[in-house]
DNA sequence: CATGAATGAGGATTCATTCAT
DNA sequence: TATGAATGAATCCTCATTCAT
């Protein structure tokens, strides 16, 4: 139970503006940055088109929180989920399961954070590329330096093979069909990368 | 001597429509389609603005021309190299030795490839996907049908590790720091990829 | 004991309403009414936006409250200071004192009014010819008739020399530099219209 | 005979140019800089709203263009006729009379210089004084110090009394009814001022 | 074919005003 | 009465495209 609760005019606000959020990352991902229409986003949001500025400062602005929000979503997603694994072998595979998961359940959430991941916003990259430090770092330390320590895992530098790692991730998670479905199964990723990483 | 030799006049045009679509490319791969100007591609092709519509019908269709012509390029150079390898590991080794070089050598044309891959534009991925399909067979058939038939490589799936390859080629290829250097070494990913293949 | 005593809720509208009204000055002296913003105004108020339109039916019919009050204001002062001579040439003396003064005492004041006064809008302009009407007796009735009459001036036309008077004030005042301080000074300005007016 | 002839198209441009400039004048001077509607300067001009941008890069730079254009044009009209007089009362006379001239038969221009004068934009002020120093130099030397030497005219500093006659004539240029009559007649100034200023 | 002036739909953003609390 | 979130008309500006020369 929470000491203070919100007011309820504090989390009428809270609300607007998580739909406003989720308005904005469909359009985004759907569209892409540029192609995105601020007004179709209030009307998805079920505002008029004024009101996305008594919450965002601009266009940009709301992208960038949107790349924050969304980001550590997705991180705390595949981390909760990696970290409840004991060894090592377990983490890899539920990375790629849980992260395959993830496509699967938040294919918005998915295909925006991967457009822009390999967009042209220099911007916008910067902003991604912090927040992926933290799966940067669970990959790198929590798997694979975890995983050599163990006697599991072949002797690789822990952070360029974490950068392949992620990049398999990220690359075969677009590679959806129509339906949000990704093409290659978890299992077929996870024995393949397993077969490269064991001793 | 040729059957039909160009004339003058239509090797004129010939250069105008490259020099058009040389400019078009560097514009696509630095700011995106969206926001890519029509105008600004005139301006750095030497010509006016108007001209750029006796070529191309449209600024999409300039998108799709450059596609198919910067996708193919890619693709012959890639499966040049690796068709002169006669072995299924020295083509494996290739395919990312030659990726990565076009990568480095034209980083205008892979950047362009790779953002529009992973791009939000359904009819421009489907240009991609086509364009792709001979460097799926490629990989498919002439690495991995290759080294399962000739005992070297596990018998996977062809096909769906060929998309494996294939995504770890495009994503490694996207993590290029400013200048243009991909982070990850060929060797470094070929030693990985040869690891989970091998027998 | 006055007879009809205020309440304190009634002087508390009204010190609201003068907090509002002093904000607005400040905002439409510096910026201009076009460019003046409501949301500015309540906040330099210590109010919040909307509290404004309690007070006053639109922006408009603030700005025309704002005319009126500040007219009289300017008027009252310069008026005061007039009347207290009694010989004519001491009265015009005055009259340029007194007007640069308060330019340089309110300098917000006279920025809104000369602003006003040059400015495009009918409706203003018209709301400050009704209020500068006293003005313009004063000139023309308190000052020059009184020096025909009194023998000291020429027979100008009393109607059409207040005008020129009023107009080189009006002038004069508005070429201040950046802190206020007006170009010329008043006993140049006198030296000059007593010269102009003398016999 | 000029030696080299614009050519058509040099010609045509400069034509649109002057339509855009001749409504964005009216414009300004009608409704003031904020309240200018650019999409009524095009319509005005017999142009789609677009089309300004090509002659102009915004707004501002519309106006500061207005300001040179107009102001020039204010300054050569009155020094053409005041330099026509040798003798400096002349030219006293004149320069009220050929000011009064240009705000009955260029009124929009009038309006729009003292409007934009007597405006709050501190950069367009800043323009119009650049554009007024030479009518400044006329006024103090052309007239004042001409008239000093010829033992005409008191011995008065010529730059304040240059500042107070060229407020005079802004003053009442601007006091003008309905049609566009000032208020004022030259003559009446110019008796005043000379009187003013006669040993 | 080359040109570049003209077009006008489209889009981000501002802000006076309203109104439920 | 005070508040400030919501509104949506209004506006500047962009830019792909057209077309007369």
């Amino acid at each position: 139970m929470p000491r203070y609760s919100l007011s309820e005019r504090e989390d009428a606000l809270k609300v607007t503006r998580q739909q406003l959020m989720d308005a904005a990352l469909i359009e985004f991902a759907s569209r892409g940055y540029a192609d995105a229409n601020i007004n179709q986003i209030s009307i998805a949001a079920g505002l008029a088109k004024g009101t996305i500025y008594n919450y965002f400062m601009s266009k940009q602005a709301l992208m960038l929180a949107l790349i924050e929000e969304t980001g550590i979503f997705h991180l705390d997603y595949i981390a909760g989920e990696v970290r409840k694994e004991k060894a090592p072998v377990a983490r890899l595979e539920q990375f790629y399961v849980a992260g395959f998961a993830f496509v699967e359940q938040y294919p918005s959430q998915a295909r925006f954070l991967i457009t822009t991941l390999y967009g042209t916003d220099a911007v916008f990259k910067m902003a991604m590329y912090q927040t992926y430090q933290s799966m940067f770092q669970l990959v790198s330390h929590d798997i694979i330096e975890f995983g050599i320590a163990q006697g599991v895992f072949r002797e690789v530098d822990p952070g360029r093979t974490a950068a392949l790692l992620m990049t398999i991730y990220l690359g075969t998670s677009s590679n959806v069909d129509p339906d949000g479905k990704i093409w290659l199964k978890p299992a077929e990723v996870v024995s393949f990368t397993l077969k490269a990483l064991e001793k």
